[in-house]
DNA sequence: TCGATGTATGAATATGTGTTCACATGTTTT
DNA sequence: AAAACATGTGAACACATATTCATACATCGA
């Protein structure tokens, strides 16, 4: 299937994408390219640390940078990550219909 | 967009997906369903791990259990989560053509 | 060219959290 | 009872996050 290297490097990404703040960086930028700022005052986080993620988001390349001025504005780069996101978010959405007949054990009672 | 509970969930499921071991388990059911002793065998880890990782991703609707005698097979629930770990495997091996033109900053060097 | 604004980066630390192992026990099917 | 799998607990270890501060870089306007 994958090689031990791709795992890794996929694995990489979707840790990137498993801390809420950071996710909600990305999901933000779902609606449309967003300013440093514009981000930062969203997220509610100081501008430093926005910037410590959006410099890993960068490398992964799950969001682009694009500078307009003094400003630089993130977005989605390309449809996979917008629909990788959006099926997930559909899965997340989706009415759990016998998620698990084998042992009736959920995640949230 | 999302509210912080859904991105909690949203992010808890890449969560799991962020660590290659489970990935890899996740993976290896994207061929079809296996049984845990053959992801056991697959994934060099003991089965005491194995099974507590298949667990989380069973709660998580990442993956479906079923039984069959003995065994119990594990497979990629419905075509959100196939879709969306082809997608993320696609973006990985997509040829990475001016990732990010604003500074020059690279994953790996 | 100087200052203001917007953004990036580096270093250092404290803290938290998850992974993994090892062992034991429980459950389901043959 | 045996085989296959699930679950629980606790300990060791590694890593990552948040945080702050300081500094550097880029762009624009005066």
């Amino acid at each position: 299937m994958l090689t031990a290297d791709q795992s890794n490097q996929l694995a990489e990404m979707f840790r990137l994408l498993g801390e809420t703040s950071r996710l909600t960086l990305v999901t933000h930028c779902l609606e449309g390219p967003l300013s440093v700022g514009e981000l930062t005052r969203r997220s509610g986080l100081s501008q430093s640390l926005v910037s410590h993620h959006l410099r890993l988001l960068r490398a992964a390349r799950l969001l682009r940078a694009e500078r307009s001025g003094k400003q630089v504005f993130y977005a989605i780069p390309d449809c996979h990550v917008r629909e990788m996101l959006t099926n997930m978010i559909e899965h997340m959405v989706e009415p759990r219909g016998a998620a698990n007949e084998l042992m009736s054990e959920e995640a949230e009672p």
